[in-house]
DNA sequence: TTGAAAGCGCTAACAC
DNA sequence: GTGTTAGCGCTTTCAA
């Protein structure tokens, strides 16, 4: 038997030293070294003492994912499907959920659907590959059913931000429609009657939710809809900046914008900006600086923070005890006024030529 | 013998099915499932058809943490240390990250160190366990020693945004000082000889480093450091907003700021617009809405996105071949002016009692 | 083209 | 207190 390793002193060079090493060097059996590992007791102080002491000389780092492999379908992380990680304000909900996870040992694996169905079906797949414990989802997909299967088996799913459908989960959202028939209310109050719109693809949950509040808002005050001042389909904040010139460049343009997230939001201040127009705007999420820009920017606040940890807890619960029935927590939000919607001159369409 | 399982029909509702369960069912070997199951070939047509259906009959899922236990030390996760996933400086960062990973099947566990070295250490240990096949660090650490170990076992390192200490890593990075340096000269260029600095800890790489550059461009000026317009600790947005009022309350106030990061500027400015200050100011990173502020914010402009992208390729570089000498990549960083350091009025002090 | 057997590093059950 | 045995689900020789 070839024992070149053996040989090779105390702190071997290639190879990461496992239990079994230590045990071996310690002569004691893996067990007992697997008790000392994970503070089971049940050993001597001698035992364990000459372990930890081996352990330390010979660097020896435990193997989790060995260890998650006997626990099946359990392993220590847990996986978030979100749009875009560059996004702060999925950023503050991964926040919250990695230290929700951390109090328990657990390690987050954070993927960007890019707001593409297919793309998170895919990604949903690799994460469940990976054995997640359970998972927490942005979902970019009108069905979801596709986690069914899953579901059944065992999986714990968590849905954030935006509802399931097809399948029964555990979900944290906003009232969105109520939350942004306010915020159209309000720049109706100031007295402004058209009224433009700048929002994500239709088929994204949030973008159609809280176009039906500004819907609902202009019908409760008996204001026809002008489908020419809804833009739908900006994703990126460019995206909205071109939208908010084609609703500038209108020759009846809005006096007033309603943007449904804070990517439409900045595009379309950015819009306003560069044609210095007079526009009011309302939009939806809070963002940094919105109330040290002039006008200070009235939004639709919400904590994406309070997102995270809320699908975090119900995540963790349902890991524990996974037959209560499916719970939906709605998080408040409020409109926070900061005076980016006073009337102001309807900008002039631009002059030809000019 | 219990076999109340196989007895469950083609859909069993606990135990997920395994490369075992569908080789049964199809009368062959375990083997021949894996070959099928990656994409091996060596398998007949029909065979391989046969197995396929079973899959999917069975909604077979491979478990990656098992294939990934075999290949030692090269799982299909890396990981990722950074300050604060919430901060969209570094969610840009890990965005670029994940993009390159997933080219290559991989996935990205990401954590937050909260620039505190101790956390960074356990952290880098849990990320290990894991078996992480490589790691992109920055680092809040002023020495990695504790890194050494498992670098000379063959674990792959790169320092992003801030260099390694203690041991030889690859490391994409700014050049701090010069890009500093030419902030702060802009502002002695229009005229501003009082120049506060709002800043991290010092034990902060990024925040030493720059401040450093702060003090350069004041010697190569002739004029004398005043310790009392350095303001150095503020680590979140809220510290640096009470750093600022502390430095504009000073008998002799600056006219002029140089903040060290993104939340040092964030802060400052909200200080400088709390108390209709006439500041000028340039900030380190830059930040959405810069150019909508006014006046509009100059800054030292460089990309977070090339940070990961550059780390994660010299990550992926030295996963492939280990035995090249660690490389140092220099990332471009320019002042990007945007008006915010034109000459204003010295603020008053604030009138007692007001 | 296919399979048997060994084992990745660890844990659980049950001895002693 | 401690060890033995049998695996978690997969891959990897090596043989057929």
């Amino acid at each position: 038997m070839s024992n070149a390793e053996e040989a090779d002193g105390p702190r071997p060079r290639g190879r990461r030293p496992t239990m079994k090493d230590v045990a071996e060097l310690c002569g004691v059996s893996i067990k007992t070294v697997s008790r000392v590992v994970n503070g089971q007791g049940g050993t001597s102080q001698e035992t364990a003492a000459r372990i930890l002491q081996t352990i330390d000389e010979l660097g020896f780092r435990p193997n989790r994912l060995a260890s998650d492999l006997r626990h099946i379908g359990a392993s220590s992380m847990i996986g978030i499907v979100i749009e875009d990680v560059s996004n702060p304000f999925y950023g503050s909900m991964i926040r919250a959920i990695e230290q929700r996870a951390r109090e328990r040992g657990m390690m987050v694996l954070s993927v960007s659907s890019e707001e593409d169905p297919q793309r998170e079906h895919e990604l949903v797949r690799e994460l469940i590959a990976r054995q997640v414990a359970g998972l927490i989802i942005v979902t970019a997909s009108s069905d979801n059913s596709y986690l069914a299967e899953d579901i059944r088996r065992g999986l714990s799913v968590v849905f954030a931000d935006r509802p399931s459908s097809g399948v029964q989960c555990d979900e944290v959202v906003l009232d969105d429609v109520r939350a942004s028939r306010e915020a159209v209310e309000h720049l109706l109050r100031h007295g402004h009657r058209r009224i433009g719109v700048v929002a994500d693809a239709d088929h994204v949950y949030t973008a159609h939710t809280r176009v039906q509040g500004y819907r609902e808002a202009l019908e409760a005050h008996g204001i026809a809809l002008d489908p020419a001042l809804v833009r739908q389909g900006s994703h990126t904040s460019e995206d909205a900046t071109e939208a908010t010139h084609a609703l500038l460049d209108l020759p009846e343009p809005p006096t007033a914008l309603f943007t449904t997230n804070n990517r439409s939001t900045a595009g379309a201040l950015r819009a306003i900006h560069g044609r210095d127009a007079q526009v009011a705007l309302v939009g939806f999420d809070d963002f940094e600086f919105a109330d040290l820009l002039n006008p200070p920017v009235t939004v639709v606040w919400h904590d994406p923070a309070a997102l995270g940890q809320l699908a975090a807890d119900l995540l963790f619960a349902r890991l524990e005890n996974s037959h209560e029935p499916p719970r939906r927590i709605v998080i408040p939000s409020r409109l926070l006024v900061r005076g980016s919607a006073l009337p102001r001159l309807a900008p002039n369409p631009p002059a030809a030529g000019a």
